[in-house]
DNA sequence: ATCCAGGCAGATG
DNA sequence: CATCTGCATGGA
């Protein structure tokens, strides 16, 4: 067992080995975090946890201990995955990185927050996505504000996105708000990697990486790698051999994730 | 100044 | 189907 609910606002992490809130909140899955004098804080669409380290465990103090239960995949044993993922140059990423857990992040924020990341950086992207939060979002009890509800979101025009730093993706974000209304989440859920692929290349701002990010983290599509420039350059050094064994496992996904964290974080040079 | 950042839409072979 | 180009914006 990793970790289990104490009570509704509780859960108590027994296995840091499989649990390190640094690296999980530094591997690009999520961008409403914050540190405090106690721990880490993090958000997911309007839920809020506040994460505190004491020795050999960690205190998770949140609104509802269910839903963070899920975000944080404590069901899933990463022990046996990381065995599975032999490839010889992702060993130094696996061993910086070895406590990520690929998050169940809310659909509409991953979309929307991804849709805004592309060929853009993280640090700016990352301030403009807290922006619509403050301006649209519903100020919780942690003192942040939650992700803008659908509702919500589809109060902000074009010209409001553009002044957040949206650049030329403000367009797309108003399309893609009004197509996800038509969207069920649960119907999304069940399709198949190809199916659901398809329906989310349909979305306004949605390419293949941007796809595969929500696969991901949003669907925890755990084979699906999303591809960017930072594992373009890595990959560019590994045989093609090396290259299949990383991208195309069954945990591709967690895979790409030591490897994005080992080098966009860390500024390791090579695999 | 030029290039780059978790790429994509739209146009063109 | 594959390839090419323009794109908001701020930091290096």
């Amino acid at each position: 067992m990793i970790a289990k609910i104490i009570n509704n606002q509780t859960i108590q992490v027994e296995d840091l080995t499989q649990f390190d809130p640094y690296a999980i909140l530094h591997s690009g899955q999520v961008f409403r975090y914050w540190k405090n004098d106690a721990g880490w804080l993090v958000m997911s669409g309007n839920h809020w946890a506040k994460i505190c380290l004491n020795g050999q465990h960690a205190q998770i103090t949140c609104d509802d201990a269910k839903y963070f239960y899920q975000y944080f995949d404590f069901a899933i044993d990463y022990q046996i995955i990381k065995q599975s993922l032999t490839a010889p140059k992702l060993r130094n990423a696996l061993v910086d990185g070895g406590g990520i857990r690929i998050l169940r992040g809310d659909f509409v924020e991953i979309v929307l927050s991804f849709i805004i990341s592309a060929n853009n950086n993280i640090k700016r992207f990352t301030k403009t996505i807290n922006e619509i939060c403050e301006r649209y979002g519903t100020l919780t009890a942690c003192g942040q504000y939650g992700f803008p509800s659908l509702t919500q979101c589809a109060a902000i025009t074009e010209q409001d996105f553009k002044q957040m730093g949206c650049g030329y993706r403000a367009p797309y974000l108003v399309r893609a708000i009004q197509q996800l209304k038509q969207l069920d989440n649960t119907y999304l859920a069940q399709l198949p990697n190809t199916e659901l692929q398809r329906e989310l290349l349909k979305i306004s701002g949605v390419g293949p990486k941007v796809a595969a990010c929500i696969m991901l983290f949003a669907f925890h599509r755990l084979d699906i790698a999303p591809v960017d420039t930072w594992i373009k350059k890595a990959i560019a050094q590994l045989t093609s051999t090396e290259q299949a064994n990383i991208l195309h496992g069954p945990y591709a996904g967690i895979a790409q994730q030591y490897i994005f964290y080992y080098l966009q974080h860390l500024q390791r040079e090579v695999l």
